[in-house]
DNA sequence: ACAGAAAATGAATGGTTATTCATTCAGTTG
DNA sequence: CAACTGAATGAATAACCATTCATTTTCTGT
């Protein structure tokens, strides 16, 4: 009964609103990675969660608003940790580009589990415009922040040649391809491999700001 | 009843049992793209092939089969595509990656329903292993070829600092994004512009052999 | 034209699963 | 401590869906 509660413990009922709509969130994406998005069943999430089968209607009113709410939930993850580095004013421009991939390669970001959960998604929003309604808008505003850098980088280090609005469609689309490889092929490339090749692309078009690292 | 039809017509039982698993399995993609793996029930897909309920466990056995041969279709289509340009001897190594370029970013290649396809499965590789085990051998395939062309473009082209592999990983994963910016951000990007991006890439590392398409 | 074979049909079946809600339980307040 | 509030439970329900198979339709060979 309580053997697959997956991380908030607590006795029952201390828990708040919140913190139980999170643990529930948490259940779903353990869910979604272990059985697919088509696999996942109600029984399936509320036993990870180590509650009762009603439990979800009772806190999300259906299961199309849990997932819903898990997509929210791995994006707003994703894109406030980003913001916090776009914003944070200690760091010059490269240190931001650095700060980026660090996390975009962290063990917090590419947990295999929410990885599964962001390509689930992406599989489905063609049919579910909803999944990428709440993707589209944070997609644009990361965007523009990093051709932004790119483009300050341009006129500080003299790179005359460099698009940034392509080196940003280039630079992003790599980094989602090593996602990619990250969730279907872990045997082939680890994260800190995948960010020395996101690295080293950055080093071709900023060579005097970033090296490829030695020794692959 | 004769309104949907995918595209094979002909009066029933006209068809090779080929034909009509073939019938079946473009039912089958265009159902995915509409409704999302998990949406996609067979009555949906006989309906969309314009046949009856039990025809697909006439020619799958089940529903779970009839998905495989689905998953195997792309990749058939996709693996043997880029085969008959690797062994084509009339190219030389430009034109092979050049065509390789070319292919992947085909109408046929970057169709929307079929890159809805490829990242279902992808969402679903995680929990599903036998939709990888399709997948893995082409995939190692393919790197092992392509690793080769731009090991050949490296010596013949007089590259001393390109490293073959990280290359081809690099441009891999970079197509796999492109790919998924397709699909899910099909305003944004179309497929021309698409292939210019990955070009743009080959041209850092090869700038003697490719040029970036001008004016974007 | 006929018999037999093969393909196709779709109503019926049975298993699965989201959702509901009467009941139980834990915490809080006066 | 008793009454109250709202969270949690899980058996029951109703909808959905893959699969089966008896029947019908079409094709093939003679």
């Amino acid at each position: 009964m309580e053997a697959f509660k997956t991380e908030l413990a607590g006795t029952p009922r201390s828990l708040s609103k919140q913190a139980r709509r999170k643990q529930l969130i948490e259940a779903t994406i353990k869910c979604i990675a272990d059985k697919g998005l088509s696999g996942t069943t109600m029984a399936d999430v509320t036993q990870q969660a180590g509650l009762s089968l009603g439990i979800v209607n009772l806190h999300f009113q259906s299961k199309e608003k849990l997932l819903i709410e898990t997509m929210r939930y791995i994006s707003k993850e994703y894109s406030s940790g980003l913001t916090k580095i776009f914003n944070n004013q200690s760091l010059n421009t490269e240190q931001k580009i650095l700060a980026h991939i660090n996390f975009d390669f962290s063990r917090k970001i590419t947990d295999r589990n929410k990885l599964a959960v962001w390509f689930a998604f992406w599989g489905e929003t063609k049919s579910r415009p909803t999944y990428l309604s709440i993707c589209a808008s944070y997609i644009g505003e990361i965007a523009k922040n990093l051709t932004e850098l790119f483009a300050l980088l341009k006129q500080q280090g003299d790179y005359e040649q460099v698009d940034p609005e392509l080196v940003c469609t280039c630079y992003t689309a790599l980094c989602d391809g090593l996602w990619l490889d990250l969730l279907v092929t872990p045997k082939g490339l680890n994260p800190s491999q995948a960010q020395d090749v996101a690295m080293h692309y950055l080093a071709t078009q900023f060579p005097n700001n970033f090296k490829t690292q030695a020794g692959r």
